[in-house]
DNA sequence: CTGTTAGCGCCTTCAA
DNA sequence: TTGAAGGCGCTAACAG
């Protein structure tokens, strides 16, 4: 069974190409209706289906957006990523998904950049710091004029819309209910690259020991990365220590999981000895034993808003010509049992 | 910054069209050295990167697969996505990532094969089973003639190549540990889709259990589907009997989370009182609480293999022609602390 | 060893 | 309202 091209369709329904493409690809319709009609039943009778990649190379446009992610097993982006998968399918975009958490990655960041600009209407980046830098988005943004969006990451320069949470809010939202519960030696594990994220949260955790008079030790803010075997590493580094926190606030959920793994393996129980909470609220949160209190991002709504902006970026680009939106979402604190009142 | 083509560069070079086409992609070069160094260079110069929409169109090559799998949140497509990443950077290769649980997906599964044949080079499908028909696929598979491999699923008429784990091996391992650790009341959750892999494992349980005289009720074989959710509404259904099993297998590691995590709402603890297995041997297994026993597929071999055998059967048709290998991956039973000893 | 040329399938002016 | 023709960027015959 060859593929069936316009030119086939066209013949068979017996009009010139230059019609059949009108009244497929969409635009304005100038033409009869019945003659419309006609090249409609035909292609569906021939199961006509477009070549994008001849679209693409005739009008420039691909229907297709980039989403970068870090790493597609972390859980956030895989939420992200879901929400934006369903979002999409409203919508005539497709998404090519890209993370970038391999080590092996031959190819650097600026590079696919430029291999992907000929393919893509614009992308959104979700984090991805250590991968891409703010230098290398920037440089593409300004070179190839295709729309950005950011989420969880804002770029230095304004230039870039963006989608993220208010850490702050999180941070003491999450420090004021460890403090009701009567905890006031609050271990802090913050991500190492110091992303705008998690420096703010690590600046409002210092802020708030700060004016809280709590303890403020090196000893308790320790720098990881982003996986479960991170929040392990962190969780022996702590048992190593002369005292032990009575709570720790983890930069992730997976951390946390990791942190509450290495202390249940010496022994020491959560939250009855010590209380562990997460950021990111992801699906094994709910699941996790002890279930883990958490700030809960929204990683629905950020998906969609970052979709709606940067489709709005491309299909009206007048419109939103100068626009640079930073939208923030207000987190919400989700408490569970991971949390508990501190032992005396 | 217009984009640099093909033309520029060769007039930059002083060179024909075609000579810069012959250099630049890879084919058999006869040209002589010199010209070969200053294409070269000329293109690293103007940062030349090639059209693929063009290239697509003229050749009928993409460089493009697509990874299909049933949702791309559950755990074990997540990690076979992340090492085919990894893989494919090694390649000329490209991936499109598509998942398909969304209950909103507008386009069916016939309608997206069709949609995609153009711009792909081969896919993987990995489960799916309730999307992508064997009908469908078989369908796609003669009308398109292109390369498709199957993971974990295998389908009838033996002539798409699959890789997949021995489900019988895997689950009589885990029994046997069961039995020694004595236990006999054993309770199975099953996919309720009955995919091969899930009848299978459904068929060698009922096998073992008359093999081994263990009770054989309809209260202790319960369907369900992949979910976390799915494996706790099925913890919850076991909890309303009136004589808990002493030993659960669930269907796959999230399942089993779901079971342990309803279990222990409920005051049952795992595994002093009920052990619980789970399939996949997912990260999360290791750090879960208690650390789930799980029979390991090993996705890792399972994915390249997979990615092997498709991009053998797309570089080197000729060679791969009729040979619809099944590879099947022996599975290891890696135990943790989710199950110990039955309860007299 | 290198250049000329003819499309791949589609969209879009321009002309009828 | 419709048709004819040119070309997007690239590759692969075919000449030279």
């Amino acid at each position: 069974m060859a593929t069936i091209t316009l030119t086939d369709l066209a013949k068979k329904a017996r009009v010139s190409l230059a019609t059949a493409s009108r009244v497929l690809s969409g635009g304005p319709i100038r033409c009869s209706e019945r003659t419309r009609q006609r090249i409609l039943r035909t292609a569906r009778q021939l199961n006509y289906v477009p070549n994008f990649s001849a679209r693409t190379l005739r009008t420039g446009k691909s229907y297709n957006i980039a989403v970068i992610a870090y790493d597609i097993t972390d859980a956030f982006a895989v939420e992200c990523v879901r929400t934006m998968e369903a979002y999409l399918e409203e919508t005539p975009y497709r998404a090519t998904w890209i993370s970038c958490a391999n080590k092996t990655r031959s190819r650097d960041g600026r590079q696919m950049l430029q291999e992907l600009a000929l393919s893509i209407d614009g992308m959104i980046v979700i984090a991805a710091e250590n991968y891409l830098s703010d230098t290398d988005l920037l440089r593409f943004w300004a070179a190839e004029k295709k729309p950005i969006v950011t989420v969880i990451r804002r770029l230095r320069g304004d230039l870039i819309p963006s989608v993220r949470m208010n850490n702050d809010i999180g941070m003491r939202r999450l420090l004021d209910h460890l403090i009701e519960l009567g905890h006031r030696r609050i271990a802090l594990t913050y991500n190492r690259y110091m992303h705008p994220s998690a420096s703010q949260r690590y600046r409002t955790y210092r802020k708030y020991v700060a004016e809280h008079d709590l303890p403020d030790e090196k000893a308790l803010q320790l720098p990881v990365d982003i996986t479960m075997e991170d929040g392990y590493r962190a969780g022996e580094l702590m048992l190593k220590t002369k005292k032990l926190p009575t709570a720790v606030v983890a930069f992730n959920d997976l951390g946390a999981f990791g942190i509450i793994q290495a202390f249940g393996e010496e022994g020491v129980r959560v939250p009855q000895e010590v209380s562990v909470a997460g950021f990111d609220d992801i699906r094994m949160a709910r699941f996790y034993n002890p279930s883990l209190t958490s700030v809960a991002a929204d990683y629905e709504k950020m998906a969609k808003l970052a979709l709606d902006t940067l489709l709005a970026m491309i299909d009206r680009p007048d419109e939103s010509a100068g626009l640079a939106a930073d939208i923030i979402i207000q987190p919400k604190l989700v408490l569970r049992n991971s949390t508990g009142r501190a032992r005396v």
